[in-house]
DNA sequence: AGAATAGTTGAGCAATTGTTCAATTATGAT
DNA sequence: ATCATAATTGAACAATTGCTCAACTATTCT
């Protein structure tokens, strides 16, 4: 049978391609490993949250800042030179973390560091980034 | 001069709020301190940079898987329980950065860590956050 | 050659985020 | 009392992000 001029029927008549991968492709024992001891879901949350906050560069500045010594929100404000509403703001999100504790004086607050944890890592990232 | 009838202009007057803090409220020296010696502007970013990586669900579990062995995309995927597109994707990312190394073997592509620091990092918050 | 598979990529979308603006609370000063 | 200041907060807006979908490349198999 002599093939007609309109055998090729175009190669976009494909369809869709799955985008999931269903077997394994090659190492099984180390996917079967993983499966069995991937990250917890909350740990992963857990994970992702304190690193979320570290990912911001005026958070990055104020737990820096703050690490040097107490701040009011004021004098923090100038040092970052923002507005007192995004300072607070982000201080919300960190006191919410329980990463910054906070006392009054008067109608001032004074805000300092509360987690040794974010403190040390933060330390170790900045020794890390400027040691060329 | 007698005081005119219209003195009290209703308080909702009041102009625009300064959003600034344009004086040093408290701790002068500290602050002076830390606008010399607070972080520079591109440690800043690369800084951010780093913890923005980690700070996602699919990225930290690939980096941690990743920490476990090399492996295919479609093995990744299948672990993550993601689609081949999500995964690569992400791995193009974590690929820019130099964050992870791969090769390739006929069509298929073999992914693994390529950075000690945010490998240690990771592990170190897992740790963290597993000791209860 | 043609079909199937592994992986990559760009566009588009829904969701999230950080800031500004304006209003508000509370304390201190006149 | 009234005004100014320190700080907080909610709404709104712009920018960014992570995924899906579809199209595409490149390699392998028949």
């Amino acid at each position: 049978m002599p093939k007609a001029t309109v055998t090729k029927k175009r190669t976009s008549a494909r369809l869709p391609v799955r985008d999931t991968c269903e077997q394994v492709c090659y190492d099984a024992p180390l996917v079967r490993t993983l499966k069995r001891e991937m990250l917890a879901d909350d740990t992963v949350m857990e994970l992702v949250a304190t690193f979320e906050v570290l990912a911001d560069p005026t958070r990055l500045r104020i737990i820096y800042a703050l690490g040097r010594g107490e701040l009011c929100v004021c004098d923090l404000a100038h040092v970052l030179g923002m507005s007192l509403s995004a300072t607070s703001h982000q201080l919300r999100r960190l006191r919410d973390l329980r990463l910054v504790k906070y006392r009054y004086e008067g109608r001032m607050a004074f805000y300092s560091l509360d987690d040794e944890f974010i403190k040390k890592m933060v330390e170790d990232a900045v020794q890390h980034v400027e040691s060329d």
